[in-house]
DNA sequence: GGCGTTGGCCAACAACCGTTGACCAACAAC
DNA sequence: GTTGTTGGTCAACGGTTGTTGGCCAACGCC
């Protein structure tokens, strides 16, 4: 720490805040803000609920340190236009599949309002570009990223959230197939419903 | 109460134990299971936190009791079945709108476990039927019918209790525009993505 | 060796929760 | 007028929560 905010020497402590961050990563996508409690984390992280309080402030702060997202979307060069829809939803699929955090912003975005609102701005700050190089009318990429987040949000609810079975017994190519193109009407049908 | 269950004359309390309901509502729509304590609730209907406890024995049973969800949807016969989607997507924006109860019924879902299966219970007892009166394949009507609710849930989602902004903006007719075709195409379409 | 810093545990606090049981006023029945 | 029922309040219990502060062991530096 003699360093002026130099490139920071590995603490021995930082096994530790790790370990916390993760055991908060579970615990809020299991049981969502309220019933995670500070002690169950530390128990999980196996140190003192008190430690919590020093490396992260408060719960708000543990929380807030916690869901850091970075939803990581797919650059548009990459992709044919006409699958975004498909690349969007394999991707969100992944997404939920390798890390808990997604879950627990669901859920803590469910229960606060303070959650509520950092999921607005994940889906803002990183769907709202994509969605300005898709679509058709720039002016319309706003509500357009936000349907395609219902449909997306909608299904990870039904899925991870609340388990309605026949959502849990869908194969990911079938997810794929059946909210691709919807995803993909969202983003880039050129009016609302040019289609029978 | 002289007579053998006969029809249950008016009592006085009913008044209390409807104006108990209608906090109870309130309450676990603004805040979810856990947040909604029984003494906010008895404050909200004037009356002492034991009265709560009286008429319907514990939390839980007051859960019980506040969220008997009829989604009171439309009978198939009423309307062209190609207009399903557009139907069933107006006739939940009026039932959300009019009513605290799903607002209830999804902030508690996404908080506790027991919330969730009566989730489950209401969309599946009460949407199934109609999807297999309005798909190609009645094997499928369970699929079709959790995909829908997979739109419709999210939409309520983002729309009432993340509040995105764009989506909050989006008037009645809009929504029903750009969901309505989803929704038909869940439920109707002969198989997966036969459009391009 | 002495000593400050770091990482950690322990015990407690104040607040709030669901829940309970004792007590009371009003009213109807007899 | 007594008595039983109904609708209601009040005060408390035991448990849990976020949060705080004091204490302790280990280690690096001089």
């Amino acid at each position: 720490m003699t360093d002026t905010e130099a490139a920071t020497a590995p603490r021995r402590s930082d096994a530790t805040r790790h370990a916390i961050l993760r055991a908060a990563r579970e615990r809020f996508a299991a049981d969502g803000y309220d019933r995670a409690t500070i002690r169950a984390i530390a128990k999980d992280a196996r140190i003192d609920p008190s430690m919590v309080m020093r490396y992260y402030g408060s719960k708000e702060g543990l929380y807030a340190a916690a869901l850091d997202v970075d939803l990581r979307l797919p650059d548009p060069a990459a992709f044919d236009p006409q699958d975004v829809g498909r690349v969007l939803v394999s991707h969100f699929l992944d997404l939920w599949e390798s890390n808990e955090m997604l879950s627990a912003m669901l859920r803590v975005g469910a229960t606060s309002e303070a959650g509520a609102e950092r999921m607005q701005g994940v889906f803002r700050d990183q769907l709202l570009p994509l969605a300005r190089h898709m679509c058709p009318d720039p002016e319309q990429a706003a509500t357009r990223a936000a349907l395609c987040s219902s449909q997306v949000l909608g299904l990870a609810l039904t899925r991870y959230i609340l388990r309605f079975r026949p959502v849990v017994a869908l194969s990911r190519e079938e997810i794929v197939e059946w909210l691709g193109p919807t995803v993909q009407r969202y983003l880039t049908a050129p009016y609302p419903t040019p289609y029978p």
